[in-house]
DNA sequence: AAGAAAGGCAACCGCCTGCCT
DNA sequence: TAGGCAGGCGGTTGCCTTTCT
């Protein structure tokens, strides 16, 4: 199962790098169908444990051995970006063999994978997760064959492979959120993801960490790089982003009045995760283009028969297994509006992405009534929210107080 | 053009909390 | 009630990329 997962990594990264506008119309073709695949393996694995051999794989298979004998570089292949290659000292060789034998992983330090993750495991985990949902984490690795701690799955997870996520510039409509609510809730970043969250709180630290903060200290300053609302003294309040004026950054803030964004995850949205998956794809094989352009750009054009027909067979598929179960139809209603982003990925990277995946999240809706006419509760709601959470925290001497008493906390932690 | 420095960010580490037995 | 365990969080690290000299 898991090589099917790895081998529809590679044979989608080669689609993506084909240049594009040379072969658009082919490597979307070929993309979805590597998309529906996946799909149709996150609800089929039973199946396909018991020896069945589905239609279209045994080409796919047959078509990345004849193609693709080199590894997949390890790295970010994210971004084209290779942290720790070469060894790196800590970055620990998986053994295939290993993994047949079927020696559990567990939080010792031997035998853990660490670094960067490959494509390969990200979509064995997303993979997994599609069909067992997050949650029950010590048993991901035993159950998926990774080499790598529970801890490091979740970490994943919630960070990089979770539906929804919106990577990219911080917009000063979010920075203006992150700064009003850092200076009220201090470095409690779950807490400010929790109003973010298209946002990790690994992303919000590190964007504070790398770029607000500074901007704040060079606003204090520069008498005139902030803008005094009262008092004598600059404070975070104070700070008013480039780009944005005082009324964005009232709407910022009216943007946390809107009901806390359910953090719980359903079956529907786990399709997304593929979303991400294939946009993450795309940029790590546009960055190994050089590696196989060529030949795959052959390739591709004498697969393009081939491929189309095994979309259609893959799609029918999806339908009639979709229509079995609710879960399972859910997901494949997910996966035609997907497949249509998909077919127009040309656009897929920049702006639009963040209008399909990351758009589908409850909070966007809230951004986008924003604009119109509606009416927010007032300002002052929200900070006496926070402030009287603040208040509660000091009460209880509780060190890590609004983490655990948090709207993030009280949605994530089990109960 | 080459080396150095700074920037950026994914991932790790250690601690904490709450649940379960 | 105490201990073990799983999961969550914030701080920090390490390495690649970009910019500067």
């Amino acid at each position: 199962m898991h090589e099917f997962f790895i081998s529809s990594a590679v044979i989608s990264s080669s689609v993506c790098s084909i240049p594009a506008g040379v072969l658009h119309r082919e490597r979307c073709l070929i993309f979805a169908i590597w998309w529906f695949l996946l799909f149709w393996e996150a609800n089929d694995s039973c199946e396909r444990e018991k020896g069945k051999e589905q239609i279209g794989e045994k080409e796919l298979l047959v078509y990345i051995r004849d193609s693709h004998a080199h590894e997949t570089p390890v790295g970010d292949w994210t971004k084209g970006k290779k942290k720790g290659g070469g060894g790196g000292g800590i970055e620990a060789v998986v053994s295939h063999q290993a993994v047949a034998m079927g020696r559990p992983p567990c939080c010792d330090k031997v035998g853990i994978k660490k670094g960067p993750w490959t494509p390969e495991e990200d979509i064995i985990l997303v993979s997994y997760i599609q069909q067992h949902g997050p949650g029950n984490w010590r048993s991901v690795p035993s159950n998926t064959g990774l080499m790598r701690c529970s801890k490091s799955c979740r970490l994943r997870w919630t960070n990089y492979l979770r539906p929804g996520i919106k990577r990219g510039n911080f917009t000063p409509h979010e920075e203006g959120i992150i700064i009003h609510l850092q200076s009220l809730l201090g470095n409690k970043w779950a807490a400010i993801a929790s109003y973010l969250p298209q946002r990790t709180d690994n992303d919000i630290k590190n964007y504070w960490n790398t770029h607000l903060k500074k901007k704040l200290e060079k606003s204090h300053t520069a008498t005139d790089g902030y803008k005094m609302s009262s008092g004598t003294s600059p404070s975070c309040h104070d700070y008013v982003p480039e780009g944005c004026d005082m009324e964005t950054r009232k709407q910022d803030i009216t943007v946390l009045t809107f009901p806390l964004p359910s953090m719980g995850l359903t079956p529907s949205i786990y399709a997304c995760s593929t979303g991400n998956i294939s946009r993450l794809l795309e940029g790590w094989a546009r960055s190994s283009q050089k590696n196989t352009q060529g030949k795959l750009q052959e390739r591709a054009i004498a697969d393009d028969s081939h491929s189309s027909n095994n979309d259609a067979t893959a799609a029918a598929s999806v339908g009639e297994k979709s229509r079995d179960a609710g879960d399972q139809g859910r997901g494949a209603a997910m996966a035609h509006q997907d497949l249509e982003t998909l077919l127009s990925f040309e656009n897929m990277s920049g702006g639009s992405w963040e209008k399909t995946a990351a758009g589908k999240a409850p909070f966007a809706d809230a951004e986008a009534k924003q604009g119109g006419e509606n009416h927010q509760p007032p300002l002052s709601l929200l900070e006496k929210w926070l402030f009287d959470e603040a208040s509660g925290q000091m009460r209880k001497q509780d060190k890590r107080g609004f983490s655990v008493h948090g709207p993030k906390a009280l949605s994530t932690r089990k109960n």
